[in-house]
DNA sequence: TAAAAATACTCCATAGGTATTTTAT
DNA sequence: ATAAAATACCTATGGAGTATTTTTA
């Protein structure tokens, strides 16, 4: 059983004439005549019953044609389905990144986009790098935003900027009037840090030679961090896409010397189908002006 | 797109590895390959993502793949319609019989079938002789018991028995006493007939030589003729299969000489092709001891 | 390096064509 | 006699095979 024989016998059905159903599908009347007989031989039943004047449907035949019109119904669903699905940007993109980008990228992202008037839409989660990496792998994610070092196969790694670390003090921190803050001079001071899992942990633990002390205090959002800090709590870093959300009348910020900071990039899948779609979404990262960030060469 | 293809993808979605895949269809590793790569671009669009260790679905592969389920799933279903179908025993055959026959034939037809313990299933009609014709001919009904003369093309008869004609009387008619009534003695007397369109009102008036007098009272029914004579408005003749359901003692039965009668046939369309079924059918009928009636030749 | 998919090629089944015959009215 | 479908026969597309290459993790 084919599809064309099905096609042959719906319009057979509905013609009840060998060759004017042979004309109405394109072909010859023996091609329709060998085709139908040959579906009737598989199927193990006579559908037509071939008279002088036309032809005239079995009852079988028309539960059997019945059903063939359901058949050819879904595979033109099928057929729809993929045109829509061939535009690239029919469907959401699904994109991820780090709890410490999403907040503070994608609202920028998304006003961007809209104010380009860019048919990219986007599907938008937040997580950790390793659990990010684990469903781009799958494919549950088409794209993730990530800060090095991410070197994961089978994946593509487009830098977009290199965003330095500011350290932020409480509005009464004696270090106030000072226009930089040195790096090193963090050391044995009380630093408030994120939880384990974040990679924004490792990299202040790492660019700024802290050791991992163990009585530092942790918090499980910048923001959260921010609020401890402006309490009196201590100090912490923050990257510079976060000034703007955090920074306020009871915190002070200050640069660091020599500057600590990351490097974002965008991973997809090497194999990821939706090339345009992934340059929208890179080109409308790369045109993003965050503060502080120098684009990636 | 073939139904070939759907398989090919449903079973590489759910083994998500072209060797696997091609293995459970059976086919070749290069044949798999060739066949999907085919459907994709006949979609235009990637339904695999393909790395080192498996395929990835795309989620507009996700969409088609679900799809294509749904048409196999319906094909299946016309193929197990099919096997239903291939027993010839499994729908009823569609019998019609005209209004002089269907009342007293049927009963012991069926009777006959449901003592045989026979497969075969009859859905049953009545009507005039041209109405089963026309129903015949649309394929609207499987076959049909008529009177003969009976001629239409693409059409087999198959004579069943020769019936007799028998006069019914008033109970106190002068006639009541005489063994056997010539026919020709009929004319001028007043025969109850039924309406036109009837055919046994044709053969009445035929095989009895009585000319169309117009001055004959009818009915609608040979019951309701039945009522007429005994109430002593006439007489009138009915078929042999009807004498144990209209005599009784309110009415006498005489044959009549020379013999009036009919000829039962079932008719069925030359390319009928439930060829099983209708032979099982013609069997029970030639079985069938109807009272005064002699089978065919 | 090795596993997996893609490619190259060969072969044959079959869908489709044209010409002709059969069939039943 | 004629209209319609079936049959016969031919061609070419393409589905499926084996052998091999390419890819990339």
């Amino acid at each position: 059983m084919t599809l064309t024989e099905l096609r042959y016998l719906v319009t057979l059905a509905t013609e009840r004439h060998f060759g004017k159903a042979a004309e109405r599908c394109h072909v010859s009347q023996p091609t329709l005549s060998v085709a139908i007989r040959k579906l009737e031989d598989s199927l193990g039943l006579t559908l037509f019953e071939r008279h002088r004047h036309g032809v005239l449907v079995t009852p079988a035949g028309a539960d059997i044609i019945a059903q063939a019109k359901v058949v050819l119904q879904e595979t033109d669903v099928l057929e729809r389905m993929a045109r829509h699905s061939r535009d690239e940007f029919a469907e959401p993109l699904r994109l991820g990144a780090i709890f410490t980008i999403g907040p503070f990228l994608f609202p920028a992202l998304i006003s961007q986009l809209r104010q380009e008037r860019s048919p990219l839409k986007l599907y938008l989660e937040e997580d950790y790098t390793h659990v990010l990496d684990e469903r781009l792998a799958q494919g549950e994610l088409d794209a993730i935003l990530v800060a090095m070092p991410f070197e994961p196969p089978e994946t593509r790694i487009t830098p977009l900027f290199n965003e330095p670390f500011h350290l932020l003090l409480p509005a009464d921190h004696p270090w106030r009037e000072q226009d930089v803050i040195r790096a090193d001079a963090l050391e044995n001071h009380p630093v408030l840090m994120l939880g384990e899992g974040n990679c924004f942990r490792d990299q202040v633990l790492e660019t700024c030679h802290l050791g991992n002390q163990g009585n530092q205090r942790t918090g499980s959002s910048l923001t959260t961090l921010r609020h401890m800090v402006a309490s009196g709590l201590g100090m912490t870093l923050i990257p510079a896409m976060a000034v703007p959300a955090l920074v306020n009348d009871d915190v002070v910020l200050k640069p660091l010397q020599p500057h600590p900071g990351r490097c974002v990039v965008l991973a997809s899948r090497h194999r990821f189908p939706r090339k345009a779609a992934l340059a929208e979404l890179t080109r409308a990262l790369q045109t993003l002006q965050l503060p502080g960030c120098v684009p990636a060469p």
